[in-house]
RNA sequence: GGUGGGGUGACCGAGUGGCUAAUGGUAGCAGACUGUAAAUCUGCCGGGCUAACGCCCUACGUAGGUUCGAAUCCUACCCCCACCA
C-alpha cells in the first residue's frame, strides 16, 4: 500500500508506478480535478475512458456541499461519485489563496466566509484532515497556507513557516485517525514562494518531518513566469525524495507537463484542461485552437486527428463548433473530453519515452511544436 | 376612404435641436483562463486611412425645407400597424 517504484528514468524524468487501495497509478501522470466530487459536465464513465487514472476532490468543497457526514454516509467518495479508482483531496489550502477577499487566516486556522450561503466556516489543520478522513480519499492532502507569487519575501516566509507548522498538526491529527492498515496516507506540500532560501527551507522542514509516501509542489502556478517555476522546481529536484512520487499541484498546460516531467515531476493536476474545455479552446499537438472559431464552420475534420478520445473519433470541427455556438452542454462536455485525453495521453507517451530512453528528443520535438502554435 | 400610432445601424430597441457614428440587448468576431466562487470574464463590433493621438466619408423610410447646427422641427410622398367606415 502507497508502495511508489521507479522504472526507468532519463535525466530527472521518471517512469514509475503508485499503488494505491484503489488501485495503480502509471506516472507521469495528469490528474483530472474533480472539486465537487465531478469532473464538470463528465460522468465516471467519460473520465475513465479518457484514460485518467486518479481524479481528485476538494475538501473546502465538498465541506461546503453536500457536507463530509453526507459523503461519508454515503459510503465515501469512492461510492458516492461511483468512481472505483484512486482518488485524492485537495486540502482547502489552495482556496486560502483563491478566495483571498472572504477569508481570515490565524495561526489556529482560517476562517472562510462561505461563497454559498455566507455563513462562516473554519478549516484547521486538524479540521481539513478529519474531513478528508471522512471523504475517503486515497490521498489527503496537508493543509497549506498559499501566497500569491508577488508576495513579499516575509510574507512567503510567514506561510511557508506556517505551513510547515500546519504539517506537524496535519500528522498528529491523521496519525489519530488512521489505524495501521490505513487506507489513506498524507502528503505534505512544499511552499516559500518564489525565494529559494525559502522553497529549501520549506523542502527540508517537511522531509524532515516525515517519512513520507508521497511529496507535493504547491504554490506555483500562481502568477510567476515559466522560468521562474521551472528554476525553482530545478533547485527543489536534487534533494527530493527518489522513492517516493512527487506531484506539482495545480499544472499545468499540456507545455508545462512535458516542463515538468523533464524535472522530475510525476504527478499534475490542473482544471484547465476542463475549463479550458467549457470555454472553447481545445488543446492539439500544435497549440490551441478556438473551437468557436468562424474559420471551423465547414470543417468535417477532427478536433485532433492524431487523438483517439470520443471526441476526435466521432465528431467533426464544424459540429463541436455549431455545439458551442447554440450553448449546449454537449459541446463542454466533448471538448473536455479532449482536452483531458489529450493530458492523459502527454503523460503516458512521455512515461514511454522514458522507459525507452528517447524522452530528452521527442520532449524537445513536441515543445517546439507546441509551443509554436501558442501556449 | 377616415382617424391615430409608427418607420433608427445584421436584428430588437433607446434617443425628440448641438455633449450622437448614435444608450441597451441580441447575433457576430477575438482574447483570457494553471491544487475550479468560472457553461465564466474581457475587448471589438458602419466604411476608409493611421503604429497611435486622430482625420475623412457615409448613415436614423424617400425628397425637399427651417436653422450657425437636424435622427430630433416643417412640407410632400412611400411603406407598416391599430381602430372606424
Amino acid at each position: 500500500m502507497f508502495e511508489y517504484r521507479v522504472e526507468g528514468r532519463t535525466g530527472s524524468a521518471r517512469a514509475g508506478t503508485l499503488s494505491l487501495p484503489h488501485g495503480e497509478v502509471r506516472t507521469p501522470a495528469f490528474m483530472p480535478v474533480g472539486t465537487h466530487a465531478v469532473v464538470r459536465g463528465l460522468s465516471a464513465g467519460d473520465v475513465r475512458r479518457t484514460g485518467a487514472q486518479i481524479i481528485l476532490g476538494n475538501t473546502y468543497h465538498l465541506h461546503l456541499r453536500p457536507g463530509e457526514a453526507v459523503v461519508e454516509a454515503m459510503g465515501g467518495l469512492n461510492r458516492f461519485t461511483t468512481w472505483d479508482g484512486p482518488m485524492l483531496t485537495d486540502s482547502g489550502g489552495f482556496q486560502v489563496f483563491s478566495l483571498e477577499g472572504l477569508r481570515r487566516i490565524s495561526e489556529e486556522g482560517v476562517e472562510f466566509q462561505s461563497h454559498i450561503d455566507g455563513t462562516l466556516r473554519t478549516l484547521t489543520p486538524e479540521r481539513a484532515v478529519e474531513i478528508q478522513w471522512q471523504l475517503g480519499a486515497d490521498v489527503a492532502m496537508a493543509f497549506d497556507h498559499v501566497v500569491p507569487a508577488q508576495s513579499s519575501p516575509q510574507a512567503a516566509c510567514e506561510g511557508m513557516e506556517r505551513t510547515l507548522r500546519w504539517l506537524d498538526r496535519c500528522k498528529a491529527r491523521h496519525a489519530e485517525l488512521v489505524g495501521p492498515t490505513s487506507p489513506q496516507t498524507l502528503w505534505p506540500i512544499i511552499q516559500g514562494g518564489i525565494h529559494d532560501e525559502l522553497r529549501i527551507r520549506s523542502l527540508e522542514g517537511t522531509l524532515a518531518r516525515g517519512p513520507w509516501t508521497g511529496v507535493a509542489i504547491g504554490g506555483l502556478s500562481v502568477g510567476e513566469t515559466k522560468p521562474v517555476m521551472h528554476r525553482v522546481l530545478e533547485l527543489l529536484e536534487p534533494a527530493l525524495p527518489r522513492d517516493v512520487p512527487r506531484y506539482l499541484m495545480g499544472v499545468g498546460f499540456p507545455a508545462d507537463l512535458l516542463e515538468g516531467i523533464a524535472r522530475g515531476i510525476d504527478l499534475f493536476d490542473c482544471v484547465a484542461a476542463t475549463r479550458n474545455g467549457r470555454h472553447g479552446t481545445a488543446w492539439l499537438p500544435n497549440g490551441r485552437l478556438n473551437v468557436k472559431g468562424a474559420t471551423l464552420k465547414h470543417s468535417t475534420a477532427p478536433l485532433d486527428p492524431t487523438c483517439d478520445c470520443e471526441t476526435c473519433t466521432t465528431y467533426p470541427r464544424g459540429y463541436l463548433r455549431h455545439l458551442f455556438m447554440v450553448e449546449d452542454i454537449l459541446a463542454l462536455r466533448l471538448v473536455s473530453i479532449h482536452n483531458i485525453r489529450f493530458l492523459v495521453r502527454l503523460g503516458e507517451q512521455a512515461r514511454d519515452h522514458i522507459l525507452n530512453g528517447t524522452f530528452d528528443g521527442w520532449s524537445r520535438e513536441w515543445l517546439g511544436r507546441h509551443y509554436a502554435g501558442g501556449d
